[in-house]
DNA sequence: ATTATTATGGACTATTTGGTCCAAAACATG
DNA sequence: CATGTTTTGGACCAAATAGTCCATAATAAT
């Protein structure tokens, strides 16, 4: 009853997190996730058992690609501080960009799941903590190239970048004006100053 | 076919936010919310229309009683700081509580709803509005007393702020660590600086 | 006490939900 | 070509969904 070996799970669980991603978990319905993973509702069952054992296996998955934008972000040679204010000018481009207000998925499960799926729970911790380790890594090179105050806790401005980021992303949601996440990101980097 | 004079549609209101605050809205299914309405479905369906309905009634009283409880904060004649920094310690602990990291309703809806319901996203987008006057008008404050940069563009903070909050109670869902979310506090208040 | 008005329990829809199951089709291998 | 393995469409299921409707019950007004 496996799946046949061409089969691309992980472009399935791919789709299956843009669902989510765009609809959320209780507005997914099987049909949504059949249609956009392109298998059978029986294969459906038989590769993934569930509808909540996609889902977490959808934030695996999510995790799984932001560690490799992020090892590929962090690689760059550019100053470290340049990076990091990319990414918040990237959150606000993409929350004002026409469809692209579907925020960040770690975000948005954390918000609708985390506190009745503890299990769900912990993989989005997980998520959170591969962005903190990021942007721990990211400060401390910007303390060590003098572009970020090297007085202040690395770990503590990385707790609140991750923080920063999130906070955009949810009020982009009901706001998307250039003008406000502009202000948003532009202060909250002050910070690293 | 309206409800008896005597009926608190108030505190049905007030009843059928709590579980949406607590459930979200998908989850949230009809006997839900006429169990903690306290009526029958035929006067809720009476009375409010639609499950649809009653979840913009809901976010419009979490707006009436948030305003509410920020006139009479704004009122208070501590230092304009103090009362933001005691926002963000209340946040702070709220999230760490037994039982309380339903975070903020407004945060919730936005993160849910907003995308594919431009009714609720209007709604929201007020509450929100209204957290950024609060901080407005403290903030404004604050510079006069001599206790936030006088320099800094008050809107701009304000927008921060209630971004800052935002994130702060994101992250507390996946991760309510006491340690990590008082960094997250006490690095963003530093910008008032 | 009679009459309006208002409120409610619960029967009733039609649809959708997540999930199971199997006979038949497609496939690969011998 | 035959055989064994995989895969699938779709029938089927029980439960739950949002929502309607009405006959009865409670309430208020006369």
């Amino acid at each position: 009853m496996a799946r046949p070996r061409e089969f691309d799970t992980t472009e399935a669980l791919n789709q299956a997190m843009q669902v989510f991603w765009s609809k959320g978990y209780e507005a997914t319905s099987l049909s949504d996730l059949i249609g956009a993973m392109e298998l059978s509702k029986s294969s459906f069952y038989d590769t993934f058992g569930s509808k909540h054992e996609v889902f977490l296996a959808a934030i695996e998955h999510y995790k799984k690609t932001i560690t490799a934008q992020v090892s590929a972000v962090s690689g760059l040679d550019a100053p470290a501080r340049k990076l990091i204010e990319s990414l918040f000018e990237r959150a606000v481009s993409r929350m004002t960009e026409e469809g692209g207000k579907r925020g960040c998925f770690l975000n948005n499960c954390a918000v609708e799941v985390a506190l009745h799926d503890p299990a769900a729970a912990k993989l989005i911790g997980g998520g959170f903590a591969i962005m903190e380790d990021t942007f721990l890594a990211l400060v401390e090179r910007g303390q060590r190239e003098g572009e970020i105050a090297p007085d202040k806790d690395p770990r503590a401005l990385a707790r609140y970048l991750t923080s920063s980021l999130n906070g955009l992303m949810v009020v982009g949601k009901a706001n998307p004006d250039p003008e406000a996440l502009s202000d948003i990101a532009r202060t909250a980097l002050t910070v690293l100053d």
